[in-house]
RNA sequence: GCGCCCGUAGCUCAGCGGAUAGAGCGACUGCCUUCUAAGCAGUUGGUCGCAGGUUCGAUCCCUGCCGGGCGCGCCA
């Protein structure tokens, strides 16, 4: 019995009651179980009759036995104890417990999937660095964390696609581009400019790419360092991204905005909707009607479009395609963006908190030896996705960065992620998967076959731990869903490896020696096979790999 | 000054109103002649920043304070 049908059974056990006149009260659209922590409390436990006695105007433990009433004759149900101030404390026979094992290994890759947010077409735009340098690492903060993300509310049924907002016009790309060219020629950068290794090699791939540059007059060459410097600055970030396992469905092009006139298209259209006025020579958004900070400027007093204009045609671009929910994802140090996003999705007409949400990722620093580890794009010493993989792999580091809620600065010891031992939170759920997938090899070379499962022979408490554990999935995958929050996968499979170890621990699953085997060899190898489904399930969302040896 | 986030074990962090607040690391002690010891079992460890409020019940929700991080451009 699942969790989900247990919820249903003991709503049904409500409706009973209520039918029966024994309740009063509205039954409640969805009952909510949960795990109790303590085993003396049963496998399943809910405060619905506590929840319920106030509408029935009765004490709660009055409610909590009218209810158990019906939920004892439920078939799977071997126990129900009314406890404490009235909760109902739901203890499964082996069998229904042991179905489960059943239900995961027949679902396989999609135990976990549901429906929560079928229909829904989502947007989710996240790193979107400028292609000024290589991508740093709050960026890569979202990397993990957004494409976690993507593949997390695709298991809700949402219809993703992950983009990638590309500036290649403004004034940052300027910088860039005079930064090259003067590198080109062996001078000093501008003030404003970048430096750093990567500026030197991109200067000189641009040269060997483009004979004669340096011949053409400033205006010229700049513009070719301009095209070619972003072109290559943009493959770079292209491919580390990708190495880490991150790859976007669409990359957009800021300039295409302004080439296809949709900043035009948005202005007149803020215009029409009168949101827009006129102050000091410059177009301005009435921002502040719809809670933000103060009102943005448009169009500068000298003719030029801001940056924030682009937003509201992006934001535009992105509704006329069709997406019901745009979700951005942003570093702590663009929290004030917030604001100004929420409202110009309302100057549009739309309501904010339908078509726009906001994530923010909070600051990322490394540590290496108990020391951080500065960076600065201007000095050149940036602390870049490649050099974060060079250091801990792909795998320990979109592991690192998704387990940890959004919310919370992190610190990432360098040292602890790179280390091959249980200390390393990553190693610790791999080395569960590895540790499955070597089991089932050896059983697959014993002829062991799992034939029918008898679930009524897993009766041991540590199998009924892991039985339940694997139950939950499905709902930890949907509350990261609804939440945004990739980490609580991470954590929830960092408790599975636990209680898989705990199982393998005291239960043996393969015949020893010249043993015959037995059908609870075989009802433990359905468990087994169902924690293999379940882990590389959970470590897919996360982009993480699943090992088959260690 | 205003806004967002955070404050939970020695450290790093979980805990979308429920029962006795958890995990990993650290420290200490045990467990490998047969399924991976990258594991397991045990010991150690807490005024959930402080003060009020809401309610059957608050680490969680609300208000105020204290402490820390980050923001508040006709920059991008």
């Amino acid at each position: 019995m699942t969790p989900a049908e247990l919820s249903a059974a003991v709503r049904a056990a409500v409706q009973a009651a209520v039918d029966a006149g024994d309740l009063a009260v509205p039954v409640p659209a969805e009952v909510r179980i949960e795990r109790p922590r303590v085993k003396e409390h049963g496998d399943y436990a809910t405060s619905v009759a506590l929840q319920l006695a106030k509408p029935a105007g009765r004490p709660p433990r009055e409610v909590a036995e009218a209810v158990a009433t019906r939920l004892r004759e439920t078939a799977g149900v071997a126990a129900v104890d009314v406890a404490g101030p009235g909760f109902l404390n739901i203890t499964l026979d082996a069998a229904a417990q042991g179905a489960l094992a059943q239900t995961v290994v027949d679902a396989g890759d999609s135990y976990g999937t549901g429906s929560a947010m079928a229909g829904e077409k989502v947007n989710l735009e996240f790193v979107s660095a400028n292609p000024t340098g290589p991508v740093h690492l709050g960026a890569v903060r979202w990397a993990a964390v957004g494409d976690a993300l993507g593949r997390i509310l695709t298991a809700a049924g949402a219809d993703v696609t992950r983009e990638y907002y590309f500036n290649d016009a403004g004034s940052q790309i300027d910088r860039f581009a005079r930064s090259l060219l003067a590198t080109a020629k062996g001078e000093p950068v501008p003030d404003d400019g970048y430096a750093g290794a990567y500026i030197e090699e991109i200067a000189a791939q641009v040269v060997a790419q483009n004979k004669g540059v340096l011949d053409q007059d400033e205006a010229t060459a700049q513009e070719t360092f301009r095209v070619a410097g972003v072109d290559l600055m943009f493959e770079e970030i292209r491919s580390s991204l990708a190495d880490f396992g991150v790859v976007f469905d669409v990359y957009f092009n800021e300039k295409d905005l302004h080439d296809k006139g949709e900043l035009d298209d948005a202005l007149k259209r803020l215009t029409e909707q009168g949101r827009t006025f006129e102050q000091e020579g410059a177009t301005w958004l009435r921002s502040t009607d719809f809670g933000d900070d103060r009102d943005r400027v448009l169009v500068r007093s000298n003719g030029e479009p801001t940056y924030f204009l682009a937003d509201c045609a992006y934001y535009l671009d992105k509704r006329q395609r069709g997406f019901d929910r745009c979700i951005y994802m942003l570093g702590a140090d663009h929290h004030g963006y917030v604001g100004r996003l929420r409202a110009l999705a309302a100057c549009f007409g739309d309501d904010p908190d339908q078509t726009l949400e906001v994530l923010i990722g909070q600051l990322v620093n490394l540590v290496r030896d108990g020391e951080p580890v500065r960076m600065s794009k201007r000095a050149g010493n940036v602390v870049s996705l490649e050099d974060m993989v060079d250091a801990i792999g792909a795998d320990a580091g979109r592991y690192a960065l998704a387990r940890y809620s959004s919310d919370s600065p992190i610190d990432l010891d360098l040292d602890l992620w790179a280390r091959r031992g249980n200390d390393n939170p990553v190693y610790y759920v791999q080395y569960a998967h590895a540790r499955v997938a070597s089991l089932l090899r050896n059983a697959a070379e014993l002829g062991l076959d799992k034939g029918e499962l008898q679930p009524a022979l897993l009766s041991h408490e540590r199998e009924g731990a892991l039985l339940g554990a694997l139950g939950e999935y499905p709902r930890v995958v949907a509350t990261a869903a609804e939440l945004r929050e990739p980490h609580r996968v991470a954590r929830y499979l960092e408790e599975l490896a636990g209680t898989y170890h705990r199982f393998y621990d005291a239960c043996r699953v393969l015949p020893r020696g010249d043993e015959e085997p037995t059908d609870t060899h075989r009802a433990r190898l359905w468990v087994v096979e169902a924690t293999r489904v379940v882990l590389a399930n959970g470590l897919r969302l996360l982009g993480v790999s699943a090992p088959e040896r260690m």
